[in-house]
DNA sequence: AGCAGTTGCATAGCAAGCTATCCAATGATA
DNA sequence: TATCATTGGATAGCTTGCTATGCAACTGCT
């Protein structure tokens, strides 16, 4: 029993983020929402007209993760490409009306799967568990 | 400000489990593994012989998920696919010497990525970590 | 001005999740 | 016993990740 999964910060972390977006899913599903779309409009609603580039940035996932999820959430109309004024190489994202109005759905919908995750954690564990899960995020990015 | 990505769980435990995944492949890939294959591993170095639906109930993926990985894994000859001997509809997956001898290895590997992950925490909070996790994942299994 | 290096994206190809279906084998029951 | 429901797997199709490449545009230098 060397290795005993429910042990094992990785195989929870993997069960863990899988049930959120199995969650995530399933509310924000009916509003013609994935999860990383959702994720993406995050960073757009704080900021709209980023680049690709800010947005890899801001969402720490590769650029070629990226593009694609662009390329699908421009399939859907949630946003259009312009191009960039300054920079040839670059085009800025821009959020469609659409978008604009899922917002305040779509977080509603995400809030509420955050709040059965840590439905059975008091207010003060909620903290220590964010606190803990970005000093294991910090830990990993130093060396991976 | 109404969703802070680093106050979402949600968001944080994707990352996380990102991060995870990535160090994980990293570390075994020299071993010609990849990380849902190890996860399979694990439960068959316990328990040499289980069936595909044993496994999907060990895992917590779904049954199309599994049956994928294994066929993946029989395609790198870890494991073969025997008739069941009761039951005609189903099979025992069984490890090759390969699998076997892999043990040793890769759990090591994956125990250095979970030690890199918790460096910055002392042993109580390591504890902590793991039991919040845990109620976590409890807490969006019973919904989702 | 011209070349070399850097940077921003796109694309190909693969792994691992998921849902939805379908088929064959079992089991239960009228 | 014959039918119907259940169960174990396979397959199709999609999203989200990743690495590896390639190309075009920009930057810096000489």
């Amino acid at each position: 029993m060397a290795f005993d999964k429910t042990r094992s910060a990785g195989f929870l972390a993997n069960h863990m983020a899988r049930l959120f977006a199995k969650g995530l899913q399933q509310n924000i599903k009916p509003l013609g929402l994935a999860p990383a779309q959702f994720m993406t409009l995050l960073a757009l609603w704080e900021e709209d007209g980023l680049t690709q580039r800010q947005l890899v940035e801001r969402l720490d996932v590769e650029q070629a993760t990226m593009a694609n999820t662009l390329t699908r959430m421009e399939r859907d109309r949630l946003i259009e490409r312009r191009a960039h004024p300054e920079d040839g190489r670059s085009q800025s994202i821009h959020l469609t009306p659409k978008a604009v109005a899922l917002r305040e759905p779509a977080t509603s919908a995400a809030l509420a799967v955050n709040g059965v995750a840590l439905g059975d954690l008091s207010e003060e564990e909620r903290l220590v568990f964010l606190d803990l899960t970005r000093r294991v995020i910090d830990a990993l990015k130093q060396r991976y």
